[in-house]
DNA sequence: TAAGTGCGTCGTT
DNA sequence: AACGACGCACTTA
């Protein structure tokens, strides 16, 4: 039933060119819905032929290409556009959102991530929700490091996280 | 003290 | 029932 509704729901799928390469973001009617990291080998996003963007998406469209080109400049995000986050469990969403608010230059540890959320002990399921994210960089979860300022891991490549790191200024351990 | 082992704990598959 | 993008306490060298 999820699942039919979401197959249902019409999702535009539009390229963000950087100098880190090209992204690749979804929308659905509420929202972003997700970002992908540039692939590795040529897979182009695929537009609706001859489709019309919504004058709506395409203006949500800007607002995530101003955002992603400024944290991959390590500046802060002036807005964002709306997040469709539908697609995670309640626990995840709840991560997700405690995830939005850590500012640019700043971090938490996956521990710290679990205080906000109310249960310490949860710190593992925490990791895995990280590890969910649809968003990545807009929703920075590059920001979640280990405890002792280690660097932990990272679903899009530990090398992404150094870099996206590096540019907020902020210094690892090890 | 740096590096390695073991285990609690909790959401997801 | 098993597995993590963890964190601690506790060995070892």
């Amino acid at each position: 039933m999820n699942a039919e509704r979401e197959r249902k729901e019409q999702i535009w799928e539009l390229p963000i060119q950087t100098r880190d390469g090209e992204f690749v973001a979804q929308y659905s009617p509420k929202g972003l819905r997700s970002l992908n990291f540039p692939r590795e080998q040529g897979r182009q996003a695929h537009l609706p032929k001859g489709a019309a963007i919504p004058l709506e998406i395409h203006g949500w469209h800007e607002q995530t290409t101003k955002a992603l080109v400024n944290t991959l400049s390590g500046l802060p995000i002036k807005d964002f556009p709306p997040l469709d986050l539908s697609s995670g469990t309640e626990f995840q969403q709840r991560v997700w959102r405690v995830l939005k608010n850590i500012a640019c230059g700043k971090t938490l540890s996956y521990g710290e991530v679990a205080d906000e959320i109310g249960d310490r002990k949860a710190v593992r399921a925490v990791g895995r929700a990280c590890g969910a994210n649809p968003i990545p960089v807009l929703i920075p979860c590059h920001r979640v490091l280990a405890s002792k300022q280690k660097l932990g891991g990272f679903s899009g490549g530990l090398d992404w996280k150094r870099k996206l790191l590096a540019r907020e200024g902020v210094l690892l351990l090890e």
